[in-house]
DNA sequence: AGGGTGTGTCATACC
DNA sequence: ATGGTATGACACACC
């Protein structure tokens, strides 16, 4: 044992050695305190709580045999409490992540690194929050032009910033307003061909806009009466360019070209020396958990809460309203990741057939070390200290981000392993976005179970990342809101995190309180130890108590009375193993439970404590018990000692188990002593509260697993309900995305008595409940062109 | 030495 | 009334 600690330890060190020398904190404590109880025992050794009772020993029995003969029949409990266990355990991560997932991304015609540490929460937040950040770029460049640092390079970014930049940009942007000035000029000028690579490929900021997606909840409403300006029409085309998923959109007309954005043209990649310098540079690893915090304009953030670092390198808090802090969508991450690991927890089935299916795909996993860091990791790996280069492909522009995800990352699931660091109950004004957080958790949820529920699943996006990118870039993302909808309150969350975290197992409510000794019992053995030795027998077949010294006593007499077999103390001790089953069944018991207490009867006893035993009992024989046979009385019961000393002439099992009937015939049948009969009663009534002592617990034991059961139960329905509500909305967003295909269509197709088009910016479609559509201008539009509305029955399309 | 855990036992309530 | 059961509380042993 000693040595495996000292090689594990020394292991560890090695390791951390290493991890730190290519930029890793590696936070040992926090593995030793919580995360690596196999671990923390090897090497600070075993704790009580892994140990030492059989009780324990028991839940950990590899078959749930071999249990300890004093216990009642837990082993089917015990099994299923185990087998529960290890299903558990096929999907929780119960190790933190220390490993270090670089993935080496592939820019289409480009050079663009995306490069991620695992210990670092920034990468696997960091995608999630690219994606919000795609959407939210373009929210308010004002804001960000306002207040924003005026560094003349990052302006330049922030005004692609729609482009997908990778992470170091956006990071790079939010790092040097935070203090962060890592980035070389070399990387800032890469960045910056980069951002203007986005832009050369047609992506526009506004595609993504916050701002106009904020209005998207607007739109859904038939709006006869909405303003009619040009953004308003943008905005129409944007919503459906946000429907539409990872397709790319067409700037022009709006069209959705989906089978574009795949396609992976040459691909550069950068060393894993430029990954790392990337992402030091975005990610100043020496800072443990503490994240760049981008110092938004308004300074929204609070300077303690780590904030989501976008791979696109976008800052957050600028994008979003000034009533929405960054720190909010942080949390929102993380409530969302918690919602993941419930998900991923509670109805993975599928997470491991992802992984099969896929081969090389890796899961992804954001988890959070105890330091609240998030990092990529392997989610089958047990101990995740290891350092992988992955490779993905980045699209030269930000809406190909969730499709050059797909087919790199196919299959790869999202578990992130994060406990909810804090749920956010800050009320944001970024309500609006109804769909937002919802579909980025059904993203994250979906592939859990897509194959089965997913209603609206595209064949084209069938993995989990996939649609996680996809979702991400199409919604407005609200964690917020998600948390609102989801009900989650912090104390939930809170719950929730215990819940995840600590899979504890069965605590029981064993007060354990050092009462002083107060109890009758003890002055009454005391005095009946201070009486003789013969009024012990006597005190303890009547009071049914007795101390030490009384046993020791007793056990005197019994060396007199000899004839025993102390052998078979112990087992005797120990074999209540569900002895109600032996009810009925007396000839059982002496296999069982090999009582040989086959010595007769002796003078009867005075009943009464105080009568004190005929001296002739207590033989000068008791001195000369051997010492084994003393040593093996000793772990013979009280009860059975005393029965022996009162020279019962049957034994303790048939006291305790016969049936009334068969019990008072027993008595009936010897000529007992009131102090032999008292004996027995106490015995009896003993030996049955021990019994109905072990099945209360067992029940109490049983209890909390049903409870904990129940929980599971609950939280797998949770799960599962969010998922659905995840591919409801995804539906629905794909109906909507679809209606607006439709509705283009329409106004291409559409011409007036002039032959003039109607512009889908001044006109929309009504709907009735006949199946007729309307035409009518938006606003004024149309009466300033002086067109008339005009309604046009169409074809029914849908 | 102190705490955690399991077990036995008692007291009490209840059936 | 008696016997059995259930359970909280306590003490003790063991680790």
């Amino acid at each position: 044992m000693l040595y495996l600690k000292k090689y594990f330890t020394e292991g560890l060190i090695q390791f951390t050695i290493l991890l730190s020398l290519i930029g890793v904190r590696v936070d040992v404590d926090t593995y030793l305190s919580n995360q690596l109880p196999p671990l923390r025992e090897i090497i600070l050794g075993p704790s009580s709580a892994y140990t030492q009772t059989q009780f324990h020993n028991l839940r950990n029995t590899l078959d749930g045999y071999g249990i300890h003969p004093k216990s009642v029949d837990l082993d089917q409990f015990f099994t299923t409490r185990r087998l529960l266990n290890e299903v558990r355990q096929l999907d929780r991560l119960s190790v933190p992540s220390t490993e270090l997932n670089t993935w080496l991304v592939h820019r289409d015609s480009e050079t663009v690194v995306s490069a991620g540490s695992q210990s670092n929460p920034g990468i696997t937040l960091d995608n999630g929050a690219s994606l919000e950040d795609i959407n939210n770029i373009e929210a308010t460049p004002a804001m960000r032009g306002g207040g924003g640092a005026p560094e003349s390079t990052y302006d330049l970014n922030a005004a692609d910033s729609s482009l997908g930049a990778v992470a170091p940009e956006g990071n790079q942007e939010q790092s040097s307003r935070g203090g962060n000035d890592d980035l070389t000029k070399e990387d800032i000028d890469l960045i910056d061909i980069l951002w203007r690579q986005d832009i050369d490929l047609g992506a526009g900021r506004e595609v993504f806009s916050y701002s106009n997606r904020q209005k998207d909840t607007e739109e859904e409403k038939p709006n006869t009466q909405h303003s009619k300006d040009v953004s308003e029409e943008q905005e129409s085309w944007r919503n459906g360019i946000n429907l539409q998923g990872s397709q790319l959109v067409d700037g022009e007309t709006g069209e959705s070209i989906p089978e574009q954005l795949p396609v992976l043209g040459s691909q550069t990649s950068l060393s894993l020396q430029e990954c790392l310098r990337l992402l030091e540079a975005t990610f100043p690893f020496g800072e443990e958990a503490e994240f760049p915090v981008p110092v938004s304009n308004q300074e929204v953030s609070a300077p303690n809460e780590e904030v989501p670092s976008t791979s696109q390198g976008l800052p957050l808090a600028p994008q979003l309203p000034a009533a929405e802090p960054q720190l909010d969508l942080e949390q929102q991450w993380q409530d969302i990741m918690a919602i993941m690991e419930l998900q991923a927890m509670e109805v993975n089935n599928t997470s491991v057939q992802i992984v099969s299916n896929t081969g090389s795909a890796r899961n992804r996993t954001a988890e959070p070390n105890p330091a609240g860091n998030f990092g990529l990791s392997d989610r089958p790996t047990p101990i995740n200290q290891d350092v992988s280069l992955h490779q993905a492909s980045l699209p030269s522009c930000s809406q190909d981000f969730p499709q050059i995800f797909g087919p790199q990352l196919e299959s790869v699931s999202v578990a992130p392993r994060t406990s909810l660091l804090r749920l956010s109950s800050s009320n944001s004004t970024n309500i609006n976005s109804t769909f937002g957080a919802t579909n980025l958790t059904g993203v994250f949820l979906s592939p859990v179970n897509s194959s089965s529920n997913n209603i609206t699943a595209t064949p084209n996006l069938p993995d989990p990342f996939t649609t996680l990118l996809e979702e991400s870039m199409l919604d407005e993302i609200s964690l917020l809101d998600l948390a609102m909808e989801e009900g989650f309150s912090q104390a939930q969350a809170s719950q929730l995190e215990d819940e995840l975290d600590s899979d504890s197992g069965l605590s029981l409510d064993s007060s354990h309180s050092p009462a002083s000794p107060s109890s009758s019992e003890t002055s009454c053995s005391s005095a009946a130890s201070s009486s003789s030795t013969s009024a012990n027998f006597s005190e303890e077949g009547a009071v049914g108590y007795s101390t030490d010294s009384e046993v020791a006593a007793a056990e005197t007499e019994e060396g007199a009375v000899g004839g025993y077999q102390p052998e078979y103390s112990k087992l005797c001790r120990m074999s209540f193993q569900d002895l109600s089953q032996f009810h009925g069944l007396p000839q059982l018991n002496s296999i069982n439970h090999n009582h040989t207490y086959n010595v007769p009867l002796s003078s009867a006893f005075s009943e009464h404590p105080d009568l004190p035993l005929s001296a002739g009992k207590k033989s000068s024989r008791d001195k000369k018990l051997q010492p084994s046979q003393d040593l093996l009385d000793k772990h013979a019961s009280r009860d059975e000692r005393r029965a022996r000393a009162m020279k019962i002439p049957f034994s303790n099992d048939k006291i305790i188990n016969l049936p009334v009937e068969e019990f008072n015939e027993l008595l009936a049948k010897h000529h007992l002593s009131e102090a032999q009969l008292a004996l027995i009663r106490d015995i009896r009534r003993r030996g049955k509260n021990k019994m109905a002592a072990q099945n209360c617990r067992k029940r109490k034991l049983e209890t909390i697993i049903n409870l904990e059961q129940g929980v599971q139960n609950l939280r797998r329905d949770k799960a599962r309900l969010l998922k659905e509500k995840m591919e409801f909305i995804r539906s629905i967003r794909q109906l909507k995305q679809k209606m607006q295909s439709l509705c283009q269509e329409v106004f291409s197709q559409l011409r007036d008595e002039e032959g003039r088009p109607y512009p889908p910016s001044e006109y929309c479609l009504q709907y009735g409940t006949d199946g007729s559509v309307l035409i009518t201008p938006r606003g004024g539009t149309a009466a300033q062109q002086g067109r008339k509305p005009e309604k046009k029955q169409k074809d029914k399309k849908k």
